[in-house]
DNA sequence: GGCATTTTGGTACATTAGTATGAGATGATT
DNA sequence: AATCATCTCATACTAATGTACCAAAATGCC
């Protein structure tokens, strides 16, 4: 919301500008008064286009959350089986230990899957795994 | 996305519309340019209000018809609008940091809150806590 | 104005998470 | 038999999270 407030004031402001100058050009007998109007109406235009791309956006998230596992996508990132496990156990919101313990393995070893998981999702913390991986549907 | 189109649309028209005014109003002798400008940055104040509050409601409606955001669970649970507001940015897999910097507040605050929010939905950790929101429909 | 709630922020401490590095064990492949 | 990938685990350290407790602003409401 923030940021539609700030287009929106650099908005009037660029209009208000915009307006000085036809008023100027007009007065000064210049009759470019078109320009001006297409200057406008080209601002306009792209801000709309931003303002669309950008819901645009969010439906494309929303629509890749519904779909189903993409194995494919699994294997392309090099994550084994182990480590999508895992994945998917920090998904549920379990810690290392809770993980290690329900995989009968110590702390230290779900803690090396889960830094070289980090790695291939290119991410840096377990928030941020789970979000990535919905999103590219690696898992539910 | 139609109504963005269309109101953009609208927008320029009268845009072209009220520059033709100005002109002529300039052009018949009345010296009112200061005034007809000024009408003319109301006008548009105004819609740009009227789009932002437009382009708010359709994102509650948006978000709304993908997976219903339940407000009634949210006071029921007596999460504030800060602490959902931080609950959205630990969901997109924000550190502390980050959030605190994205609101400019100290880090000191966001784990207030965010400690309060643990309470509130019953979760010892962030993980948890995106799960149990989504599984309850109080974010997306 | 006064009161309740929210928001903000701090200190201090405990726990968890994450990085870097190295290395042994196992199974499949060639 | 040697190689490779995976899984395992450890140590040591740093960074991030979370808890507890408290308290001052600010906000909103009657």
């Amino acid at each position: 919301m923030k940021k539609t407030i700030i287009i929106f004031g650099s908005l009037i402001i660029s209009l208000l500008v915009l307006f000085q100058l036809g008023k100027y050009s007009i007065a000064s007998g210049n009759l470019k008064t078109e320009f001006v109007i297409a200057v406008i109406a080209l601002v306009f235009f792209f801000i709309g286009l931003i303002i669309n791309s950008k819901s645009n956006r969010q439906d494309v998230e929303n629509s890749a959350r519904i779909s189903e596992i993409n194995t494919e996508k699994i294997e392309e990132l090099g994550i084994t089986s182990r480590e999508h496990e895992i994945l998917v156990k920090i998904s549920e919101g379990l810690s290392n230990k809770e993980i290690a313990d329900q995989l009968f393995v110590s702390e230290s070893t779900i803690k090396s899957h889960v830094s070289n998981l980090f790695v291939k999702l290119d991410v840096k913390r377990r928030t941020q795994a789970v979000k990535k991986a919905k999103t590219i549907s690696i898992i539910t």
